[in-house]
DNA sequence: GTGTTGCATTTTGAATGCAAAATGATACGA
DNA sequence: TCGTATCATTTTGCATTCAAAATGCAACAC
């Protein structure tokens, strides 16, 4: 057999109909299409995707597993409510983990990994200094995003999603109205330098205390009741 | 209404199918019925269990979801059979929740919280002594559970507990032929010391390694083909 | 008017049915 | 003999069906 041409291809992937509507669950809820609180509308659901309710079911176990979802025997799937106490569980959670991609990145980041954090460090300081929030959360997520790549962890990044998808909305809320921006700035300086100077123990303290100071601005947001 | 008989009543709770079915089927891996790396064989298992398909693959999404089960579309699903690149994946962020478990647990512990740890190492300590190791795996994974406990962070322990179940076995046959038993044993001398201090810092970090020095042992059997 | 009971309707959980895809076996050709 | 093509069989993914449970409402008793 001919070996020479075909070395690595990446397999074809066909999402089943179950992945593609826990994917879609997930985005309406961020949206707010399905409201925090309210039961899921099984029917309504089924017909909108034009599927049966055999998928939708399925991937509503998936996302109940997730803690998105709360399934109650009987009574139908509602969207989690997450309580201020949710949160105080979370976030120190994800603080460790994002502590831990942050030292990992340190061990594996290459002068060009560095080059790009820094890169879009500077993307994210023009939309600062411009006062565009929107854009400058959209690089920020980035950021993070892209030190989690460095950290060459698929197995983290997965963990970290799903907890993360849990208070995406009420996140993507209470930094629309960011109240300390000048501080979570001078954060992103402190992280790009500890990332240069490959200092693990410090960026991880770093990112895991930046992402704890969101804590309370999230919990506001969810005491106020979403919206 | 007459409110001061009836103050708190546990709720009813009847388990759906599909979830008494991914507890089965964990065990069953884990237990080696369903031998890493073979095919789940779904009529077979729906017979055994007298279910039909359907709950038995919701339970399979949520299995596949975790990681426990590899699902290949049109093609079955699969028990996950870890690689050594999986383990390095998982080790440090079981070794991060474990010692962010650590943290809470001093931060929360009460003296009777640790009397409580402090029996348990005695008692593992006798089995210790005696040579008994299957007592000595029992009381150790006590001892971690209970500090679990202690940390009082139940999302904490649900995410740590869906990656512990990827390792499960591959851990409990490393521990059967547990080779560095003096010093595991050591280890947890301190971890009892810290905890007693309340000394969460140190108790992460002695936690942290404890579960690190685990790895290779691990890898080793995954290596070797399980069995 | 308030609260309970019984019944019709809706929703849920799980079994069954069916079409598409994959698998395996056999026949055929180089 | 080895490889390829064809076709029957099995397995899978999803839709449909059905029984059990929950819900909503009206009739009734107090």
């Amino acid at each position: 057999m001919n070996d020479s041409a075909l070395v690595v291809i990446e397999e074809i992937r066909r999402p089943t109909l179950h992945e593609e509507v826990v994917d879609r669950l997930r985005e309406m809820i961020f949206q707010g299409e399905l409201p925090v609180g309210t039961r899921v509308p099984e029917r309504e659901l089924c017909a909108k995707f034009g599927i049966s309710r055999t998928p939708l079911r399925e991937a509503l176990k998936v996302c109940a597993n997730d803690g998105v979802i709360t399934l109650l025997p009987n009574r139908g799937a509602w969207i989690t409510q997450l309580t201020p106490e949710d949160v105080d569980e979370l976030f120190p959670i994800m603080g460790a983990l994002e502590a831990l991609s942050g030292e990992l990145a340190c061990c594996n980041a290459t002068d060009t990994d560095v080059a790009e954090v820094r890169a879009l460090h500077y993307e994210m300081a023009m939309h600062y200094a411009r006062g565009d929030r929107s854009s400058y959360n959209r690089v920020n997520q980035m950021i993070h995003k892209k030190i989690m790549e460095i950290a060459a962890n698929p197995t983290l990044l997965h963990v970290y999603r799903s907890l993360a998808e849990r208070i995406r909305r009420a996140r993507y809320l209470a930094n629309v109205s960011i109240n300390r921006w000048d501080a979570a700035m001078k954060e992103h300086e402190a992280i790009l330098a500890a990332l240069e100077a490959r200092d693990g123990t410090l960026l991880a303290c770093l990112l895991k205390s930046h992402l704890l100071n969101k804590r309370e601005a999230v919990k506001k947001v969810i005491r106020e009741g979403d919206r």
